[in-house]
DNA sequence: GAGGCGTGGGT
DNA sequence: TACCCAAGCCT
């Protein structure tokens, strides 16, 4: 395994993505910060689009722990998944309130004591004692699991194997640099649809290297359609709007909607937007209420600063043509 | 443990 | 185009 290990710091050195700001700095709670907004979410979007500005507004746990939720959202406008803002906002609030009179609020180093805060759940606890606290423990994320189904012909992902291989395999003396190289192999060579075993540190060891696409093989779930159909309620040349409630874009504004038609208003079109679990197909009107029936109304300028979700955009894009 | 939870990139 | 997939977590 030393030779292994060696090889991957010296692929790393050569190949890897080094240059990655959150790969540069000491401090635990940007690396927690890029931790969470990596989940389910590519590199270069969290890079281009989310990292600078989201730390620019909030620089410190305890900036964010005193900030109002509305904010954090607005922030996290368009990354999807808000229930990672909201928990991260809620551990920043207990961070903040348990601190000492005096000091600044810290992130614990134990992944014991990690685990056990919203939003940081088994593979988030281990990066960032590994990136944060240099502790030598391994992660296992998505490029990980793949390597290592590859490397082990695995066609079935067994979790409790997964994290018994991992431990055994991280190079206890380097594991910031062993646990990035991973991801980084992962995300460059060792990819879903045509790896590029030839070039892997893995290829003399990996039993996987032959048939590659077969590990792990992958589960498909049927994407059914859904229909609403939003009412546009105007008033005042502004819009009714609610915040939304329950687990689907949580604490988002958004425009009403209804499972069935309502009578008497103007169609003005569609709108389609594609979730992961569920196609959505929305038939938009326009209501002109002669007196307000709603408790929120905003001019699209307020709405601009309001954090709403995609579809919700598009469906305020299409009004704002269909007053053309 | 299986399904809910967003959005955009890549092919 | 219509998929697959991405530094997962929570229930």
């Amino acid at each position: 395994m030393r030779s292994v290990h060696r090889k991957i710091r010296h692929w790393y050195t050569r190949h890897g993505r080094t240059d990655l700001p959150w790969r540069n700095t000491a401090d635990p709670y940007t690396i927690w910060l890029s931790e969470v907004m990596l989940q389910q979410t590519q590199v270069k979007t969290v890079l281009e689009r989310y990292y600078f500005p989201f730390l620019e507004k909030f620089p410190s746990i305890e900036a964010l722990g005193k900030a109002p939720l509305d904010a954090v959202l607005k922030q996290w406008e368009g990354l999807g998944y808000y229930t990672r803002a909201k928990n991260l906002h809620k551990t920043a609030q207990l961070l903040t309130q348990e601190q000492a009179p005096g000091t600044a609020p810290v992130l614990p180093s134990a992944i014991d004591a990690l685990i056990q805060l919203p939003g940081i759940g088994k593979n988030t606890a281990h990066a960032v004692a590994a990136f944060a606290f240099r502790q030598p423990v391994p992660v296992m994320e998505a490029n990980v699991r793949r390597i290592l189904c590859r490397i082990y012909a695995m066609e079935q992902a067994d979790e409790k194997m997964l994290w018994k291989i991992a431990y055994e395999m991280v190079d206890r003396e380097h594991p910031f640099e062993y646990n990035q190289a991973m991801m980084d192999i992962g995300a460059t060579l060792c990819t879903p649809k045509t790896p590029q075993c030839t070039a892997c540190p893995f290829e003399s060891i990996c039993q996987g290297k032959h048939d590659p696409q077969r590990y792990p093989t992958k589960k498909r779930r049927a994407v059914p359609t859904r229909e609403q159909h939003i009412m546009l309620n105007l008033y005042d040349n502004k819009l009714a709007l609610t915040k939304r409630e329950g687990k689907f874009l949580h604490g988002l504004w958004g425009f009403p909607a209804t499972e069935v038609p309502l009578c008497a208003a103007e169609y003005i079109g569609e709108v389609t937007h594609a979730y992961t679990h569920f196609k959505l197909t929305c038939k938009v009107y326009l209501y002109d209420a002669l007196e307000k029936t709603e408790d929120h109304y905003f001019t699209p300028q307020q709405i601009r600063r309001l954090a709403i979700s995609k579809v919700d955009e598009k469906i305020l894009n299409l009004y704002l043509d269909s007053m053309k």
